[in-house]
DNA sequence: GAGTTCAAGTTGTTATGACAGCTTAGCCCA
DNA sequence: TGGGCTAAGCTGTCATAACAACTTGAACTC
């Protein structure tokens, strides 16, 4: 005489559970608030609440408190797909490489990628950048990598934007290169890029060790977090130089005002530039060589990315190496590893990077020149 | 802000885990009853069988209804065995909770955590170290996780001699907290550890919102490089609010050496004191209070890792947050992630903390009732 | 138009109380 | 002594009640 008096909450979790995957709720609906199940269920509510539990640790659902239950995205067989939501792909130069060892990462475990075009010259970029979003939302995706917008004196409120959506369509988000947040603040998604301070360390250390005394570095305006963190890096490479960097040393604006840089020149006395990014440098190597000063005669200059152009430049830049294909496959396990594990915390991942050491600084060492 | 309120249920979950992980409960010893519980937790028996329904879907205790509550013995087969490399354990305090949680996300996979004992009276640590390293080369663990040794003045040959043997026997290491290398150099191994430069940040600032404008940074001789991310943060902040930190900001000495705090009390003349670890400001407190300086109405003090008794002591003292249980768990992912694509570069995990405010900061917005 | 406040709705946590079903140990009786 | 029975103790299930914490969107203010 068995029983057949089933516990009333598992037969919740059974009915539910059908509904589910049967396709009636899909991925990210929305399911009945409890106050709704101990209706129709006439039931009480510890009851519901413990259905809810079960399917909670099945993996079925999502709670959150002040929202509601909702449908998680379900482990697919093999392949997801992913949209890359990059503004300044194809200008920057760094993100191709990454987006490419991406894809190629990603093909071994079957997932596509979406690459989305914003590079458009017709309407402004900020339209672009929301759309593809949108579309990205539209196609539910299994995931977004996202590097944040900078350089645009509204930055703040288009990544908030974005952000918002996605929260909205409860898409996963890894951050690349760069946080969006104001620094001390943190936002609740893993990012993966390198270690900028260590790489603000490395290349100002080894502008000291070639012999300069006076470093300024040169950033443009509205730059994102990753270079407060080069910047912290510079000043404690000084500071382990026993050099205590000056007022002005960390100088904010554009390398092509001519006027600005002879101003610095003159005022600061520099026997150095690190600058922002390889950009920034090259910018204003040309500004310097209009000014008539001599690199690296007279003023040594270091970038950062180590962008395709920065060895061939009039004067080859020493810079920082991005490792992009690293960071590419590492963003993708990321994201992987993210949604297996929704419950850890988010995290900072920082990969290593290296010192390429071209003429622009002087060096002796370097295999380009060797003017000892 | 800090969000000390714990449910109680999360409580009772950790406090048998911990007895469970520690070995005072061994596999098939039956737990106290839901009524034991309910009373030494002068609780309801609502909220003890929530705690065990959690413990029950960890995998960790078995339930037989009419019989009682017992503690699972774990599939030694399939999982792997990890071995814990951490000088310290015992006397941080960190590293317990972190090897805690470390050992609860190993069990639910089915692996197995060798905790080895370095705090014996008898011989001296270095040679204990690197023989427990070799016993978890003989015993061929899949993996270990290693804190390096700090402190100490040949710290770094003790690393050196570590690590070369782990790598003789091809064991993958995730290193905790800090990199044994020293600064801009970067090990080939993952580290999981807290976003110390943000810490520094976040903790000066807080100080420097209360009024603050004079700050030392104290740290003992020998530190980690964890403590020259934490000054990196102490600087940023200070140049936020445009104060440039004076030559003799940042202190490495001892907290105890009255005479030396005198002296930096008197030519500094600081309003406040960021200490590199709690250790470091407790002690700095009791010399303060031999010298007749009043905290936090004379001097202000901050420090970092939050560990039990930071709330205890004479002023409560400011601190930041380790997220230890995110971190053990975070490890063990990493770790386990890093068996499975040993191709992956080295990567920095980093996680988030939060400040603590309690009184030595002077902060009136705080509420130090937190421990219960 | 952007930020703030506020109210309504939702889940999270806890207390109290009750009964049902299962297991074990010990007792009683044959 | 062996077998069955029973009482005690355990977990499983469910109802009612209340407050806390969080989210969202709409109304409101600057």
């Amino acid at each position: 005489m068995s029983n057949n008096v089933k516990p009333k909450y598992q037969k919740i979790v059974f009915e539910l559970q059908k509904s589910i995957t049967s396709g009636e709720y899909k991925a990210g609906d929305r399911l009945p608030s409890e106050a709704d199940l101990v209706e129709s269920y006439s039931t009480s509510r510890l009851t519901v609440q413990r259905a809810m539990k079960e399917l909670q640790h099945l993996g079925l659902i999502e709670r959150r408190a002040g929202s509601g239950t909702f449908v998680r995205r379900m482990d697919q067989a093999k392949g997801h797909s992913f949209g890359l939501l990059i503004p300044g792909l194809g200008e920057t130069e760094i993100f191709e490489p990454i987006c490419q060892a991406m894809a190629c990462a990603g093909r071994v475990g079957g997932h596509a990628l979406l690459w989305g075009d914003t590079t458009q010259t017709t309407g402004n970029r900020e339209q672009q950048t929301k759309e593809l979003c949108e579309y990205y939302i539209s196609q539910a995706v299994s995931g977004i990598f996202f590097a944040p917008v900078e350089l645009m004196p509204n930055k703040d409120e288009i990544n908030r934007w974005i952000i918002n959506s996605l929260d909205k369509a409860r898409i996963p988000v890894v951050l690349l290169d760069r946080c969006f947040s104001p620094y001390p603040q943190r936002s609740r998604y893993d990012l993966v890029g390198i270690d900028n301070r260590r790489a603000g360390f490395i290349v100002t250390d080894h502008l000291l060790r070639h012999g300069c005394e006076r470093l300024v570095f040169l950033a443009v305006p509205y730059s994102a977090p990753t270079v407060d963190a080069r910047i912290a890096g510079f000043r404690e490479a000084l500071e382990t130089f026993s050099i205590s960097a000056g007022k002005d040393w960390i100088h904010i604006g554009e390398p092509d005002d001519a006027v600005a840089v002879r101003e610095t020149l003159d005022t600061i006395r520099p026997d150095g530039f690190v600058c922002a990014n390889d950009m920034t440098a090259a910018r204003l190597m040309r500004t310097l060589e209009q000014l008539g000063v001599a690199v690296p005669d007279q003023i040594r200059i270091a970038g950062f990315d180590d962008v395709k152009y920065a060895g061939l430049l009039g004067v080859p830049l020493t810079t920082v190496h991005q490792p992009c294909r690293e960071i590419g496959e590492v963003a993708i396990w990321t994201m992987l590893d993210r949604m297996a594990h929704p419950a850890l915390p988010a995290r900072d991942i920082l990969l290593s990077c290296s010192l390429v050491a071209r003429r622009s600084c002087g060096s002796h060492t370097c295999h380009e020149s060797s003017t000892s």
